[in-house]
DNA sequence: GATGAATGAGAATTCATTCAT
DNA sequence: AATGAATGAATTCTCATTCAT
């Protein structure tokens, strides 16, 4: 891996990093090879390694570009005056993302790779959004948009658990649906969350 | 495959299974190599495909084997008088195994091969744990040994989700620890769960 | 790479080997593919993976059997009442096998390996060929068959020093041939080393 | 290959092959990428290519250069009153410098080249440096500045060859010192010159 | 029934060389 | 003249699966 303009080179790889999301919806991470991404990205092989030096460091960068994206969204809860209408829509918006399925292969994908190997593992700081969320949970409380029947950080805990499994479940089990989820989620919330 | 008398390849696929599990604990599925197994086993590599034509039959088989035992845990749900309690030493239990990492490299690899693959997806019926905890709450309930904050299916679903965002956060993350997991997860039960 | 029978095992590895010197004394070693060295052992490529766990531990082993065999010829030097005479036979012989080419290819590319590679420099022992030379022209001194003019050690280095630069030479210059490197040794060997 | 006006040329050329002995030394020639000389040579890579149509005519240039540097330090022999003690030095520094493994890399490798490709092994002529360490020690013979015990053509491949191997061996076994190596050498020297 | 040797289709990665700008 | 992005053939190594004994 060389450098090159520092423009090109920014393009090339969010060009490369966008091609590499498309195959790991498809196949997921481990079965994705970078002959593949190099095709999506109608790039050649070797040129992929002109932007990212071999596969663990795209899939590094990979993450973090996610991560970013996720934490932009949980960003808005900060300032928002309808802290549960907005919570709701957006766990409604993940769980819709999520259980595309190609989300969800590469969510658990990279749970996977974390596990094998520690680098990655430490980049995924396993849920940079339950981090978010708590502390949109604390700070709602500190204003007292919200009243919580746990602390925030259980709280937080919970409710990216339940957005996983039931993503999970839209996808796996035929006779659960996003709308039933979605249902589910508000009585859910409504136990853990209580307005002021 | 070739076949053999039925007590013997019983025995056999049972000693390949019991094998395989040691080594899709060790280095989690996909990393697992047939010869891994028979090596395990102590068996040839090509004496495996006399008993399971090929690898996937074999994950195939070692699911179907898993979700037995996971049932006959649950299955102690139903005859306790202690329900609560129980429920918390079952949990404890489980989340104590997940974090083992061996545990949680197998469940979150079949999760990942279920979503490349009908065929297991359909054997993993994404969650028979989840199933037989439903079906342990709806009877105690019925039996007015517990009071219900939300649906059976709602509550299994949020404690199995629970569980395993727990299991995950053990592992992941050094400054959350089992007891930890523990206490919260108790708090979190006491808010689903109410006794009579 | 697993075990298997020992027969087998030794015989597979002597015909990789084997072959491996034949590719090498075409193409030296760098040059000389793992594909390469199947193709001429008429083996497939994977199967060369059971017997040598890499390309490295391959040269390896080549390295040692070489050295066995240069050992096996100059071990007769400490048999025989006509020292200078045979030793003029080994290194004529020596001096004609090197300037096949094919064995200086090996020579040199070892040599270069050794350079780039703690490991392998460490297995050339970059001349176990002097050693035996060294201790023989001690073995002869002490009995008196030969007078040094210099010490075992320098003598030792002087002639597979020039052993070497011949048989190069013999390759390189077209105007230099092995015959007048053969009479240039027995002046050259007269110069340093006397009968009693 | 594009050409270039002729001045600019032979600047850029120079500057092309003194970083190509940088990268040499360092790694080998073989290990070298065009990349690297480039990038040491502060030049775009493709510009490499306007000035050497190929690696191959690099290397091929860099050897006719090196051959020059060579003979320059050999002709002073010519001149010298001190024949034997002037060639001790010289001999001293080009051991040193071999030594450094950085020389050697390229002298070993340019002998692998050599053999691997004719015209290489033409440019090379196999050892430029014995050729003139023989016309020197013939001139200084004749001039009866020394004494030879053999021809100039069999101490000068001698002494080649010893200074080569020296410097090999001063890489390669610990227990061998520069210090080692000059004093043998002039032992050996002594043997094969006598001053008048 | 059992064995384990053999196969070969990929996978990641490197690098000399070309070519549009 | 100069640049450096792009190409793609070549290389090492892995592993599910087959098959002769």
């Amino acid at each position: 891996m060389k450098k090159a303009s520092t423009d090109l080179i920014t393009r090339q790889q969010s060009r490369i990093l966008t091609a590499a999301k498309q195959c790991f919806s498809r196949n997921g991470i481990s079965r994705t090879t970078m002959r593949d991404i190099a095709a999506e990205a109608e790039i050649s092989l070797g040129n992929i390694y002109r932007y990212f030096s071999n596969k663990k460091a795209l899939i590094h960068a990979f993450i973090e570009r996610d991560n970013q994206e996720i934490g932009e969204a949980f960003a808005l809860l900060d300032n928002t005056k309808h802290f549960k209408t907005l919570l709701e829509h957006i766990v409604k918006e993940i769980i819709n993302e999520l259980s595309t399925k190609s989300e969800l292969y590469i969510h658990l994908d990279l749970l996977i790779l974390g596990l094998h190997d520690k680098d990655i593992l430490a980049l995924l700081e396993l849920d940079k959004s339950e981090q978010f969320l708590k502390n949109s949970l604390q700070k709602a409380q500190e204003k007292s948009q919200i009243v919580l029947s746990l602390s925030p950080e259980i709280t937080a805990l919970a409710i990216m658990a339940f957005i996983e499994k039931a993503a999970i479940k839209c996808i796996s089990d035929s006779n659960y649906s996003k709308k039933n989820a979605g249902k589910q989620f508000k009585k859910f919330i409504n136990l853990l969350i209580g307005s002021s």
